[in-house]
DNA sequence: TATGAATGAGGATTCATTCAT
DNA sequence: GATGAATGAATCCTCATTCAT
């Protein structure tokens, strides 16, 4: 149902695999990425206050102290991580393609998006992340806000305004609360951080169930 | 809309505000309660990393060593912050309330009273936390799991059945996802320790707005 | 060998067993004794800085106040355990008998009793701790050198000389370094202390080898 | 009458004048000596419980950090000080050395070794250390037993082994229990460390009065 | 640039001692 | 006298950050 998510993810930055690289600029860059994965890692198993620096070099295969050549401290790393991992792949995923599908095949893609390229990867991790330690980063809040938050609800407000246009949804309340939209992306976060090992939530379906809710069941093929 | 809440709430230990007390007995429970308060202030404000044993004894007004009385060491005073001051509310809440009154009009109150009780108190902060820090208290998350998330979910399905089998539902999705029900709550909580800041969510007409569009829009009275 | 230990014995204050007590003097006297053993347990066990007094209390059924009611502090109640538990049984120890006996007989008798009084209880513990601990407690050393030693190593000097007069000893080194005396002692307490569970030491066994090497052999009997 | 004895001694490591270093290694392993240096002042001055780690970096000079880069944590620094420090020389103790020389010729040379190269120094201090905190530190004790104890009673017994061969020795007491051959060494290291300041006790010629009274006093040159 | 040894401020925890009951 | 809750100084150990090489 959701063929035409490939493109898409196609042109997404692939920040894991960086090229073989030779000049100097691109060994300095790949470094990066690798400081800033090895981040990833550390910061979503540990958290901010307890991953160590030198945890974080070590996984990067780096010396402690090259990581403050490439960040000036503990706190700019993981901002720069969040800013970096995140956004674009939250930027695209906001930036919902219009056309003339109908707006729930959109929202499906959106959510098989949202499946593919952030629940199943490390990225889960750095949403919760942000999640958890967004309180005591209130310019990474800020930020985040500005540059993913406040754009994706735009962009789902435009979907529903389409929606309750071509009659596929008849009820304008999630035109005021577009947050209700993606409500089952917030709680699959939040339930694979606590309670995955008891019992593992099928988000797929748990997808297709709010979309029936809100634009009512699909007749079986 | 939710006038019968105020029944369960009245009967709810007030375990904030500690009377007045003079048997040694008395005046122990309220220390603890006194550091468990400034626990929450602290914990809720800092993380469980970044708070300092210190700030809380200060916050308490009590000595460090006190609170080594209380509570075995730090990470027992949050665990017992946790299960103290959030279970006993989330197992009210949990424990709906049967009648003949239509399922809405329940799940109303139980949004009124989430919103009360939880959202609008110290608890969001707590519950917040249980969310960002439980993946790194497995015990916890265990425990909540079993003591709060099982029963309630079982609650809903309760409700839900009973709204298929009364007509207020007609699509059995949710029978599958009970989380989609209380989804917005989680939105709330992650919401408000967010972007709060920058943009207040009216949680209640939200909460309104979940439900229209689960149950229908309802006309204006 | 030593069947005139018994009468030395039976006249030594029994500081294990307090009779029943029912004045308020004996009451209080009793308790200090029950400070005092359970002091003697635990500084043996931990030595001083590692024994707290809390253990202290506990294990003499008081309450932890109650001990300074009855020593200043924690160091006072190490001085006066070992001065009141160790320095009557060392001064009876001291206290050489004189007699028509051979000097040979009598330090049997002697280190029998040491076997028996000290050796075999926990006054061992005791000794041990004042090697221990002596170092840093120079009143004690002091006290111990004045109260124990000086008098012990005369006492000594008696029984060398009497020896040396009536021919049972040829060799006068002995009364230049009485110590050499006592040495088995001091090897079974340190011995004890660090080596008993790889190879218990048979130490009246080695008191005899002791005896043999200063006084020749024993024809069998 | 020890003239043998230099020889052996000049081939011992002096762990205590590093040499003057510079490259990366030698550094470190300075700063390691200065460490266990600082350690073993502090350590035989206070014991192990009551030495302060910051005191031991003061005195060597280093960072408290500085000292957790070197040995995991003070129990370490406490056994590595104990076994870098005193088993070399005590196993060059233990080695007796085989010879056609009277076996009291031999033993003397044992006794001036044991007296210049550890009751003479520092290592007298942490040889005290040993027989006080060594109850404390089963494996320490239990690593003691194997490296020098066994190994030293075995050499003694060799060498008594050859006294009685030779005729030097008619007592075979001593066989059974070597330990009374090195009494007069335990015996110094404790009283050195409780009584020198009363009484001095002149070692060399304690030493020559248990060989004396073990072998017959010498007959003046 | 890269390294990793060194630093030392910071924080959790312990425990001798006090004191209100 | 007896209690044990409360105190807070003391101390171990960690880890972000620096800097000589």
């Amino acid at each position: 149902m959701a063929k035409s998510i490939q493109t898409v993810a196609s042109t997404w930055p692939d920040v894991h695999r960086p090229s073989q690289s030779h000049t100097r600029a691109q060994k300095s860059a790949a470094r990066r990425e690798a400081i800033l994965a090895a981040a990833l890692d550390e910061f979503s198993a540990q958290g901010f206050a307890a991953t160590r620096i030198d945890d974080v070099a070590k996984r990067a295969g780096v010396a402690k102290g090259t990581i403050y050549l490439y960040f000036h401290d503990k706190e700019e790393l993981f901002q720069e991580l969040v800013r970096t991992m995140l956004v674009p792949h939250v930027s695209a995923l906001a930036a919902a393609q219009p056309g003339e599908r109908p707006v729930r095949d959109l929202l499906e893609s959106f959510f098989e998006l949202f499946v593919r390229e952030i629940y199943g990867t490390k990225r889960r991790n750095l949403l919760r992340l942000v999640m958890t330690e967004g309180p005591r980063f209130p310019k990474l809040a800020e930020f985040y806000y500005h540059e993913v938050v406040e754009r994706a609800l735009a962009a789902m407000r435009v979907l529903i305004e389409r929606a309750l246009a071509r009659g596929e949804l008849k009820n304008e309340a999630l035109l005021q609360f577009p947050q209700l939209l993606v409500a089952p992306c917030i709680v699959a976060i939040v339930w694979s951080g606590l309670f995955d090992r008891y019992a593992p939530l099928d988000i797929s379906a748990m997808m297709h169930a709010h979309l029936d809710l809100l634009f009512g069941a699909r007749k079986p093929a």
